[in-house]
DNA sequence: TCTTGTCGAATTGTTGAACGATCCTTAGAT
DNA sequence: ATCTAAGGATCGTTCAACAATTCGACAAGA
C-alpha cells in the first residue's frame, strides 16, 4: 500500500497543456525541432488539434525550462545557446556534479548500480557505434552521479541542465568525437566512487568537465 | 553602441501575464497568501481586471516556481512546504552555497563588498529589532554568496529557493528566534571569505545550515 | 544608391463566452 | 452511522473576435 504513495505523482499529471509540453519538449531535444527556428501557434495548435490558449500554456511551461525562448509579440522559438550559456551549464555541472562525487562515501550500493548500469549502456552502444545513444547513456550517466546527492529538486535541476545540453548536442555534425572520448572516463570514475575516494572522484571530476566543455565550445558556433 | 546589447534583456520584458505573476509573486513571498490557500481563478481575475486565459498563465509560471501548487480540476493552492521539502531546500542550499565559499580565493573585491553589504544591513535591521528585515537582509547575504559561482543559472535556481524557503518563514510566529542567532555567523563567515580560508569556510557553512536547519524544523509543522 | 516613411499582411496578446468534466458538499436512503 | 446520489461550484478547453505589434515591401526623398 505504501509502494502506490510513490505513483501518486504520476497520477496528477494530465493536463492537455502538459502533454502537449512533453510531445513539444521530446521533439526539442531530439532536434526534429532546430534550434533558433520559431514555433507558429497556429500551425503547431492545428497540427496536435489543440487550442491556441492550451499550446500556450505549453509554450509557457518550455519557456521556463529554457527550451524555448518567448520573444514579445513575435512568437516562441527553439533556444538558441550562446558560447556563454554553456559555460555557465559547465559551472553549473562542476556544481552540481562535484558536491555529488563528494558524497560518494555515503552512497548506497543500489545508487552506485544504478550508474554502473549507465556506464555499461555506454560502452554497449559505443561497441555498436551507436553514438546518439552513447550520449543518451552519457546523459544519463551524470543525471545518476546527481543523484548521489539524495536532492529531489538538484535531480530536477540536472534533468533541465541536460535538456538545455541537448540543444548543442544536436547542433554538432559529429557526435562520435563527442561522447566517445568519456566512455572510458565514466567507467575509471564509477572505479573511484566504489573505492569511495571521494577527493579523487571531484579531481577527475574537474578534468573530465574541463574537457568536455572544451570539445564541446571548440566545435560549436552558434547558429544564429 | 556595444553597450545597449546589455539593455535588449529589458526590452521584451512585459506581458500580463507575466506582470501578473510578478504581482502574485510578491503577494506570497511577503505572506500575503498563506500556504494552503486556494487562489480562485474568478476572484483574482476579476480582482486584477485580467482574464482567466492569462490569468492562468501566470499561474504555470509560478507552478514551475513551485509557489504555488496545480491541482487538476482543483485549482491552485499557495504551496505547502513538508518537513521533507525544508531538508530538500537545506541540501541543495549545502551543494550551491558550499560550492560558492569553496571558491572564494577568486572571489572579486565586488562580489565580497556586497556580502559585506548585506551583512551590514542584518546588523543594522537586528539592532533595531526589525526581525522580519533582517530574514530579508540574511536572504540576500545567502543569494550574495551564491553569485561567487558566478553562474547566471545558479543565481536563478538560489533565488527560486529562497522564494521557496519565504514560504516556511511566513508559517512561523517568532522570526527573531529564527534569524538573530545569524546575524554574528554571517559577519564570522564574511571574515573567513576575505581571509580567503577556503576550506575553513565551508566547514563553518556546513555547521551554519546544519543548525539553520535544525532550528527550522523544530518550530515548524506544515499547516495542512 | 541609400535612407526614411508608410502601408498592409501575418502573427501574437488578450478577452469573453460557452460547454463538458471533475470535484466537493449535502441531502436522502439504507 | 455509512453509503449513495443529486446539485452546485470550479476547472479544463475550445472558439471566435479584436487590438497591438512586428515584419517586409514599396514608394518618396536626399
Amino acid at each position: 500500500m505504501a509502494a502506490l504513495e510513490h505513483d501518486r505523482s504520476r497520477l496528477g499529471r494530465s493536463s492537455t497543456a502538459e502533454r502537449v509540453a512533453d510531445i513539444l519538449r521530446e521533439r526539442i531535444i531530439e532536434g526534429l525541432f532546430v534550434p533558433g527556428e520559431r514555433l507558429s501557434e497556429e500551425a503547431i495548435g492545428s497540427a496536435l488539434g489543440v487550442s491556441r490558449n492550451t499550446l500556450r500554456e505549453a509554450f509557457r511551461l518550455l519557456g521556463h525550462e529554457r527550451l524555448l525562448d518567448h520573444k514579445l509579440n513575435r512568437g516562441v522559438f527553439v533556444r538558441v545557446l550562446s558560447a556563454a550559456d554553456v559555460a555557465d551549464l559547465y559551472r553549473m555541472r562542476r556544481v552540481l556534479e562535484g558536491a555529488a562525487v563528494r558524497r560518494c562515501a555515503e552512497a548506497s550500493p543500489e545508487a552506485l548500480r544504478l550508474i554502473g548500469e549507465t556506464v555499461e549502456e555506454a560502452e554497449r552502444s559505443a561497441s555498436d557505434d551507436r553514438w546518439q545513444d552513447v550520449g543518451t547513456a552519457n546523459s544519463r550517466f551524470h543525471q545518476a552521479l546527481v543523484a548521489l546527492n539524495q536532492s529531489p529538486r538538484l535531480d530536477e535541476t540536472m534533468r533541465q541542465l541536460l535538456a538545455e545540453l541537448r540543444l548543442v548536442f544536436h547542433a554538432m555534425r559529429n557526435p562520435r568525437s563527442l561522447h566517445e572520448p568519456f566512455v572510458e572516463r565514466n567507467r575509471l570514475l564509477l572505479g573511484l566512487l566504489e573505492a569511495r575516494r571521494a577527493e579523487d572522484a571531484a579531481t577527475y571530476l574537474e578534468i573530465y568537465l574541463d574537457d568536455a566543455e572544451r570539445l564541446l565550445l571548440q566545435a560549436y558556433e552558434p547558429a544564429g
